[in-house]
RNA sequence: GUGGGUGUAGCUCAGGUGGUAGAGCUCCAGGUUGUGGCCCUGGUGGCCGAGGGUUCAAGUCCCUUCACUCACCCCA
């Protein structure tokens, strides 16, 4: 046997049920806020990831699946996907014809990471983008949005944290104030912070380190130094969620890892899974679409942990597994064909069907009806051969009745309609 | 990249001081003539992660290796 490759696992049933469901209603969602899908090559020029992502992150610096193309071109499997959106609104000088636009993607994407819980090396993501709104309302209605979804997975024992992480005018003044400060407390911090004091001075804030969140506790914060265009920005932002009733808290050590990012920056948090807290994180990007050699456009986005979403919803043990409504049980060669033709005709109109192929007892047949969770029986034997007339049996109920052999579909329609129409009654 | 834990049937796991593999669940077939979920009976299924060593004899001891897993790191 060919073992899989590290960090890379297979979906498949009931997983594969459950993911389908997720991907259903934040498709439906996404629709219902105005989105439109957006679908994206798996691998892009190394370049992409760079210069968007950045050259001093660990997505970058050694995590990267980098490959050289047989030309000799320097490829990557995508790490996430706002790049590759940026870029296509780009390429596809989307803005020409309307520079709004909100699109959502979901697929796979590639980190080489020591694998763990809620974490390989393939995973996936739903990921939603809007371009060409700076106003806060559109930060608003994107986590607005994605709340929802959580409510409607019914995900529980979430929080919300936001920051703000200034903009291009701001957020300089405040990187040389907290570079001095770290340069005093230096010594207190553990070597990695040591090193990130000058490389990457704001991921300081995030260590989990004991010692290194005690001695920044007094560290200048980057609320103090937001301009004035910031601050009303992020006011907003906040307000707007507390008028929509939705929770959130301010958490000003929230930092992003992607350099990219802008005023508004959020993560979705659970403690369902151990080390790995963030279930979905986003924010604003106002400089990245220029970055990449677009028009000045400003753009907000997210992305959600797919396999984390499954992860936690799988613990509620619900069956997404789709049933079917009719079983047909036939009993010999004959019996058998005809309700292959039968299965067909009821498939082809729209009505999930299973028989079995094989010759077997009427009792191992009605076990396999209920294994696989059908909610009629159609039993065809010599018997109904010979008279023409099956019968169909309730499985909940256990009420059977003979239906004609001719026009099976029509008849089988009107019997479940009938059951629908109870129901509702 | 660094540490800890674990590797025995499809799944969950038993297998003191070494003597050539077991249970529950699943699956399959029966429990009288053509009817499911419960119950009962029987059956299928494992070179005990891989390689090497010690021994008359190793799932059980030693070494090596691989995989999985959790954590650090980082993020979704």
């Amino acid at each position: 046997m060919i073992p899989l490759i590290r960090g890379v696992r297979d979906i498949f049933p009931p997983d594969s049920d459950l993911w389908r469901h997720i991907k259903n209603e934040a498709e439906n969602l996404f629709q219902d806020f105005g989105f439109s899908e957006i679908l994206i090559p798996i691998m892009e020029k190394t370049e992409l990831f760079k210069r968007s992502i950045g050259e001093q992150t660990d997505i970058v610096e050694k995590e990267m699946y980098t490959f050289a193309d047989r030309d000799g071109e320097s490829a990557t499997l995508r790490p996430e996907a706002t790049a590759s959106i940026a870029r296509a609104y780009i390429s596809h000088k989307m803005y020409a014809e309307d520079p709004i636009r909100k699109f959502y993607t979901i697929g796979p994407m590639f980190r080489r990471e020591r694998p763990q819980k809620g974490r390989y090396r393939q995973f996936y993501q739903i990921d939603a983008e809007i371009f060409g709104q700076s106003s806060p309302y559109a930060d608003a209605r994107l986590i607005i949005m994605l709340k929802t979804l959580m409510d409607r997975l019914q995900i529980k024992g979430t929080t919300l944290h936001i920051n703000s992480l200034g903009c291009f005018k701001c957020r300089p003044d405040f990187n040389n104030s907290f570079k001095n400060f770290l340069i005093k407390i230096s010594d207190n911090l553990c070597q990695n912070c040591q090193k990130r004091a000058n490389t990457n001075p704001l991921r300081v804030l995030d260590c989990k380190n004991k010692f290194c969140a005690e001695v920044t506790k007094n560290a200048p914060k980057i609320s103090e130094f937001l301009c004035q265009e910031c601050k009303e920005h992020f006011e907003t932002v906040c307000e707007t969620l507390k008028d929509t009733n939705i929770e959130f808290q301010i958490n000003s050590r929230l930092v992003r890892g992607l350099d990219y990012y802008t005023k508004t920056a959020f993560e979705i948090q659970t403690d369902a899974l151990g080390a790995q807290n963030a279930i979905a994180g986003g924010g604003r990007y106002d400089g990245l679409v220029k970055l990449l050699g677009g028009p000045d456009t400003p753009a907000v986005g997210f992305a959600i942990g797919f396999d984390r979403l499954a992860e936690i919803i799988a613990s509620n043990n619900i069956n997404y597994a789709q049933k079917p409504e009719i079983f047909i049980a036939a009993l010999g060669k004959k019996c058998i064909k005809e309700a292959f033709l039968w299965m067909s005709a009821l498939n082809t109109a729209g009505i999930k069907t299973e028989t079995e192929f094989s010759e077997k007892s009427l009792k191992s047949l009605m076990r396999r009806a209920g294994k696989i969770g059908a909610s009629n029986v159609i039993i065809i034997g010599d018997q109904e051969l010979e008279k023409k007339e099956a019968l169909f049996r309730d499985m909940n109920t256990k009420e059977q009745i003979e239906i004609k052999f001719d026009n099976p579909v029509k008849n089988i329609m009107e019997i479940l309609s009938k059951k629908i129409n109870r129901k509702k009654g």
